[in-house]
DNA sequence: CTATCTTTCAAACGGTCGTTTGAATTGCGG
DNA sequence: CCGCAATTCAAACGACCGTTTGAAAGATAG
């Protein structure tokens, strides 16, 4: 049990981790088979059945990885925000910056996979089989609760019902950006590194998703909710 | 050349579309095979290669018969609207509505395939097989200038880029919204017959756009663009 | 060094994939 | 009714799928 027999203890797990990443992202979770992907990382096709079970515990093991930090690091940023200012109401625009602050800094790491990633998981929400969807929904699950409370908190004067069907807006505003791969070029002709500015990238969002969720409430939605 | 002889004459073909256009918003693209979407349409497995050619140029059929007529719809409503103000500078919101109404009007349509589709383009937005997000780009790109250049005359303030981004933000909004299949469930239990009602859902995805789209500039984003 | 456990490996498993084939069937004009 | 074209059909094609197997290789502890 020496001490440098735990770097390459799983390393194999890792390159089959970080392959699947990349290939999942490229060809989706059909797409990329088995063969492609222990090619890629250079281990045998067994590999992946004896370390991981199956491949779709692989598939849940490439979201845990990066996904249960992620949203560790959203909920620690929400507790900052309700520690330094404790008792007072949160501004919405704070509470988004918040959430969507883990994902776009997870894009400029496009070395470590991060970037990859981020596009898979943007484009995961959406996925055909239910087993994935329902993975990701049990993964996002407590920061959801938490977002939740902390939106309703913070705009107590709105209709339950309106400000989840605006959080679900938010949502998809989010994972669509982040899972965009050239669909953002369809409009028009945008400097590819803007698409990966975290900072630039966050002002943006944060404009625009702040503004869509204090939308003033109109009487067909106060009337219906 | 009998006039009852047209019905029957591409029923076939009909049948295979309005298969596929189920089973590929169930399972996706490549987990819908041909033997499930043949056994589904009661037709030969043949077939699709007879009438089609093959699968691609099946996906392909399926997007073009209801993404053409929903894009010369949403390029009329434009149309409308500016032969209705002739000279004036529309409002944002109008250019909005008439975007999103014909997507919207086609989830009513629960029994004519018309709600599968919607979802299932919902979703190809985020497709990872490149020829698929082409075919998409190239059906929509009409309607896309026409827009994009409805939206520059009707904010002439806002800098280029930024706007750009917005409408791409708008677009992920409307894409993710109508894609959803539970993803809303997760945020709150909403009653599931809201999701279907088109009017509301339109008040609701108007208020929250034309916030997003009319947001403030801030400093920063001024500076960037 | 030996014994034991972990990891890697080539090969093969049964199954499903999209596509093709050539014969059978159908529908229609002459 | 015949002949020809369009369509349907059962069967098979080669390729690839995720997974399993049992032996080989490597690491570890006594």
């Amino acid at each position: 049990m020496s001490l440098r027999a735990i770097k390459p203890q799983h390393e194999t797990r890792t390159r089959i981790l970080d392959a699947a990443e990349e290939l999942f992202m490229q060809h989706g979770f059909e797409g990329a088979s088995m063969r492609m992907l222990t090619a890629k990382a250079g281990v045998n096709l067994a590999a992946v059945n004896y370390h991981f079970g199956s491949k779709h515990a692989l598939i849940e093991a490439v979201f845990r990885r990066r996904l249960d930090p992620m949203n560790v690091a959203r909920i620690a940023a929400l507790d900052k925000l309700e520690a330094e200012a404790p008792g007072r109401v949160l501004a919405a625009e704070s509470i988004i910056r918040a959430f969507i602050g883990p994902g776009l800094r997870m894009i400029e790491d496009a070395k470590g996979g991060g970037r990859n990633f981020i596009r898979l998981l943007g484009r995961t929400y959406t996925e055909p089989a239910k087993s994935i969807r329902a993975l990701i929904g049990h993964l996002y699950a407590p920061a959801m609760e938490r977002y939740k409370a902390a939106f309703e908190r913070a705009l107590p004067q709105m209709p339950r019902e309106e400000l989840v069907w605006r959080i679900y807006f938010m949502f998809g505003t989010l994972a669509y950006t982040l899972a965009a791969t050239d669909t953002v070029q369809l409009i028009a002709g945008c400097k590819p590194e803007d698409r990966y500015d975290a900072r630039l990238l966050e002002e943006r969002l944060a404009a625009f998703l702040t503004a869509g969720l204090n939308a003033p409430l109109k009487n067909t939605i106060r009337k219906a909710a």
